[in-house]
RNA sequence: GCCGCGUUCGUCUAGGGGUCCAGGACGCCGCCCUUUCACGGCGGUAGCACGGGUUCAAAUCCCGUACGCGGUACCA
C-alpha cells in the first residue's frame, strides 16, 4: 500500500513553528517513501475559527517548498478536505456505531456532568470521570427507557454521543518513535463523539477521516499521546485497520515547557510562520533547522535543503525528548543559506527590500556590487539594507559607539587622506589606489591603520562596522565620499 | 492528584554492552588571517540526572527515585 499522510491543523490562527515542524515531518515522510502528503482542516470548533487561518496555513506551507497533493483548492479523490463539509460522512458513522452498542446518547446538561464530578470529588474521588461506572446514573441511551430516548431525540432535544468505552482492558498499541505504548481504559471518559451543535469532535472526525482518506501514518505532536487509545478503540469499534502512529517530540521554550504564542513572544521568538516570511529568514534556514529540532541523519552533516532532507528523513531517527527552539541556531542557518546563495540567486530579493526602504539604485551592476562587498557578512537579507544603506544616501546620523572612537588627531588625518583622493584622477578613483593613499596617510602621521580607518568608516556608512572600505569608496564615488568626509569633519571636529 | 511519555556538553544531537577517560554542530572563550569590523582557519570550554542491580565489562540492558514535559473538556 503507497503511503498516505495527513498534515491535520486547525484554523484557529496563523501556522505557528510547532505545526510547522509536524507539516514538514509528515511531508518529508511522504517524499522519502514516494508518497501522498495531504492537508485536512479541522474546523470542527466553531468557536474558535478564525477567517484568515486556512489561507495562513496554505501560503505557509507553500512559502517552504512543501507541495501539499490533496487538500482544500487543490482537490483530490478523498475531498471534502474540510472537516466542517463531512458532517454528513460523521453522522452516519456515529449513528453506526450506537446501533452496534459502541456508543450511546447522552442527554445531561454541560451543568449536570459539572455537578457530578463536583459530587464525587467531594467524596473522595480525585478524578471523576464520565466512564462504565458514572454513567449509569445519568441521563443517556443506556439508562433511559427506549421510547424515552425516542421521545427526546424526535423532540430535538439536544444531546451528544459518547463512545462507550469498555472497563478494565489494556489498550496498546507501536508507536513508530516509542515503541510499544499501553493504556488502561479505566483512566478514560466516556468520549464525546459528537458535541451537541452537531458537529463530531475531533476524535471522531480524526478517525473517520484518517480512515476513509485511507491515511497510512499518523504523524502528529506529543501532545496527541494521551488520546491515542481513545481513537484505537473506535478504529477497533468499527472494526478498521488503524494506521500506523508516530507521535513527536514537543519544541519547547528556552525556559522550559511547550513553545507557546505567549512564551515565545516575551523570549522574542518569532513564532508564526508568518513573522518569518514578513522577517525575511531563508526559507531553507528555516526548514532545515526546523528539521534537525528533534531529528537527525546520524552522521555529521548539518547543511541539508529539502529534497535532500526528503532523501535522509526516516522515522527511526526522530528523537523522543522535547527539543528547546534555539534561535542563534536558526541565525547560523540563516547566514550559511545566504553564503551559499548566488549574487544572482539574491538579487531579487534585495532589490525589493531596497526600493521599499525608497532608495534609488543606479543600476543593476551597482547592485551587484553592494551584495558582493555585503555578502559574507549579513546573516539576513533584510540586513543588505540596513547594514548598506550607505551606499545609495549619505548617512544622516552618526553610530554612538562608533563616534567614541573619534579622536582630536582625526580631523587631521582624514583631511591629508581626503586631499589625496581627491588630487587622484577620476579613473584612478579605484580600491588598490584608495588603500595605497591610506597607507601613505598613516605613516605620514606616523599612526596606525586604525586611526585612519575608524573616521573614514564612520564618515561614509555613519557605522563602526561593515563591508570592506575602498570598494566601498570606489563604489560611491569620488565626489560623494569627499563630500562625506567633509561633511563629518565639520560636524565633529 | 491520576495516567502517559521523556532525561548524553548551556542548546540541538551522535552513540543502543567492550573500538567512548563519549563524537559533531550552535553558543561562548582564545589564537591566526585581514595594519579596521566581519568572513575564514586553528584550538579550547563543557555532558552520560541519581541510586541499585545484571555482566568479566553499562552512556548503552533491568528496577526504583528524582526531575521535566504532555494529557486529564461538548479545544484541537
Amino acid at each position: 500500500m503507497s503511503v498516505r499522510v495527513r498534515f491535520a491543523p486547525s484554523p484557529t490562527g496563523f501556522l505557528h513553528i510547532g505545526g510547522l515542524r509536524t507539516a514538514l515531518y509528515n511531508y518529508l515522510f511522504a517524499r522519502h517513501n514516494g508518497g501522498k502528503f495531504i492537508l485536512r482542516i479541522e474546523d470542527t470548533d466553531q468557536s474558535r475559527y478564525v477567517e484568515n487561518a486556512e489561507q495562513d496555513i496554505i501560503d505557509s506551507l507553500e512559502w517552504t517548498g512543501m507541495v501539499i497533493d490533496e487538500g482544500p483548492g487543490k482537490g483530490g479523490d478523498f475531498g471534502p478536505y474540510r472537516q466542517s463539509e463531512r458532517k454528513d460522512l460523521y453522522h452516519k458513522y456515529a449513528k453506526q456505531l450506537v446501533e452496534e452498542g459502541h456508543a450511546y446518547y447522552a442527554f445531561d446538561t454541560v451543568d449536570e456532568i459539572e455537578e457530578m464530578r463536583e459530587r464525587l470529588k467531594k467524596s473522595g474521588n480525585p478524578s471523576p470521570k464520565y466512564d462504565a461506572i458514572t454513567r449509569q446514573s445519568m441521563k443517556n441511551s443506556l439508562t433511559l427507557p427506549q421510547d424515552e430516548v425516542k421521545k427526546r431525540l424526535d423532540a430535538g432535544e439536544e444531546y451528544v454521543v459518547r463512545l462507550k468505552v469498555p472497563r478494565r482492558e489494556t489498550v496498546k498499541f507501536e508507536d513508530e518513535i516509542r515503541g510499544v505504548v499501553s493504556f488502561d481504559t479505566d483512566g478514560l471518559d466516556d468520549q464525546v463523539l459528537v458535541k451537541s451543535d452537531g458537529m463530531p469532535t475531533y476524535h471522531l472526525a480524526n478517525v473517520v477521516d484518517d480512515h476513509t482518506m485511507e491515511i497510512t501514518h499518523v504523524i502528529r505532536g506529543e501532545e496527541w499521546l494521551s488520546s491515542a487509545p481513545k481513537h484505537i478503540l473506535l478504529y477497533n469499534a468499527f472494526g478498521w485497520e488503524p494506521p500506523t502512529l508516530a507521535h513527536l517530540p514537543l519544541i519547547m521554550s528556552p525556559s522550559g515547557g511547550k513553545l507557546s504564542k505567549r512564551k515565545a513572544e516575551t523570549e522574542g521568538i518569532p513564532i508564526n510562520t508568518k513573522d518569518y516570511i514578513s522577517g525575511h529568514y531563508e526559507s531553507d534556514a528555516l526548514v532545515n533547522f526546523l528539521a534537525y529540532l528533534g531529528w537527525s541523519p546520524g552522521d555529521d552533516s548539518e547543511i541539508h535543503d529539502m529534497k535532500s532532507l526528503s532523501e535522509l528523513f526516516t522515522l527511526d531517527r526522530v528523537s523522543k525528548g522535547g527539543a528547546v527552539f534555539n534561535h542563534k541556531k536558526l541565525m547560523w542557518y540563516n547566514e550559511n543559506y545566504i553564503r551559499e546563495h548566488s549574487i544572482a540567486e539574491l538579487m531579487p530579493g534585495v532589490k525589493e527590500l531596497v526600493e521599499a526602504e525608497g532608495f534609488e539604485i543606479p543600476s543593476d551592476e551597482f547592485l551587484t556590487k553592494v551584495i558582493e562587498l555585503l555578502h559574507e557578512r549579513v546573516s539576513k537579507v533584510d540586513e543588505f539594507v540596513s547594514m548598506g544603506a550607505f551606499f545609495f544616501e549619505a548617512p544622516e546620523t552618526y553610530d554612538e559607539k562608533a563616534v567614541k572612537k573619534w579622536k582630536d588627531d582625526s580631523p587631521v588625518i582624514l583631511k591629508t587622506y581626503r586631499d589625496k583622493i581627491e588630487a587622484l584622477p577620476d579613473e584612478k578613483f579605484e580600491a588598490v589606489t584608495l588603500k595605497d593613499k591610506i597607507k601613505e596617510t598613516i605613516e605620514e602621521h606616523e599612526v596606525g591603520f586604525g586611526k585612519l580607518m575608524m573616521p573614514l568608516r564612520l564618515a561614509v556608512s555613519g557605522q563602526g562596522f561593515g563591508p570592506e572600505l575602498t570598494p566601498a569608496l570606489e563604489l560611491i564615488g569620488k565626489q560623494e565620499s569627499l563630500d562625506r568626509i567633509d561633511t563629518i569633519i565639520e560636524k565633529l571636529a
